[in-house]
DNA sequence: TGTACTGTCTCACTTACTTCA
DNA sequence: CCTGAAGTAAGTGAGACAGTA
């Protein structure tokens, strides 16, 4: 086909258009490809040919203002561009060119070309200039669609792990609430267990052993009321229960592993 | 050496087009 | 056929960085 000559004729445009342009080597400014020269636009083909573009008005160099009227330009230029850029187009490969000059065609990439940018990107989710162009040699396209591509496939996969992040994270809440849940009721158990009428004074010494060894009723239920203090860590998300004053904290810390694990 | 300027690259956001249910 | 949603190529503006005068 003749699209590899519409090809590359839209590769000297990309060089000279884009904000990143990008393509152009390295980035020395030695070698820099086409350029815009207000107020025509000279579009170096890569067989030394030119295709020159007027394009009243312009007339800005530098960058910072080209980013302001780049896009004039382009709209201004895209009927010149239009000659290499909208051929390339696998949905206009045998149309004319569009008689508006407004209306944006779009390539779909082919199953091939898609495949072997999802294989350099597995590679490389970047692409250093001399990469790029190889890459839309082999591709048939031009270095500014590689290049555009590797970055909208950036930002599909950065916006997929977001989902996946924010999976995980609603994930985790739940599972926060759900223990915070848990923890309120432990704590009004234990509230109600230390307001409580205390119990007649033990009959058998065997009551008094180490705590931990019966399942039932749980360990620290079978602490004494006033070693049941705060965490100083949670204080404040418990400031309304009321600390013993009588005993220092630091002394008789009252610390429950599943409380500070998570509530902290 | 410090500074302004410029070119390049990347990103986030947006637009426009295509495809499909 | 029409329509809305989803996917995606491409446009745009801004920031970062490097090279140069």
């Amino acid at each position: 086909m003749a699209q590899e000559e519409v090809h590359d004729a839209g590769l000297a445009l990309g060089l000279s258009l884009g904000g990143g342009g990008g393509g152009g080597g390295d980035r020395s400014n030695s070698s820099r490809p086409a350029r815009w020269e207000a107020p025509s636009l000279t579009l170096s083909m890569p067989d030394d040919t030119t295709v020159t573009a007027t394009a009243s008005g312009g007339g800005c160099g530098g960058h910072s203002v080209s980013s302001l009227s780049v896009g004039v330009k382009r709209e201004r230029l895209e009927e010149a561009a239009d000659l290499g850029e909208m051929v390339s187009s696998t949905a206009a490969a045998g149309a004319e060119d569009d008689d508006d000059g407004s209306t944006r065609k779009k390539l779909r990439l082919t199953k091939e070309q898609s495949a072997l940018l999802e294989d350099r990107f597995k590679e490389h989710s970047t692409l250093n200039p001399k990469q790029k162009v190889a890459l839309a040699k082999q591709l048939n396209l031009r270095p500014r669609q590689v290049e555009v591509w590797f970055q909208n496939r950036r930002a599909r996969t950065k916006l997929k792990q977001t989902e996946v992040d924010c999976e995980f994270l609603k994930r985790c809440c739940e599972t926060l609430t759900e223990e915070n849940r848990r923890l309120q009721r432990e704590l009004q158990e234990l509230r109600a267990l230390k307001f409580a009428p205390p119990p007649p004074p033990p009959t058998n010494s065997s009551n008094s052993g180490p705590p931990s060894s019966s399942p039932a009723p749980p360990f620290y239920m079978q602490l004494p009321a006033t070693t049941l203090t705060i965490c100083p860590s949670c204080e404040r998300a418990t400031a309304a229960g009321k600390v013993d004053p009588d005993r220092p904290k630091a002394t008789h810390h009252f610390f429950n592993p599943f409380t500070h694990s998570a509530a902290c």
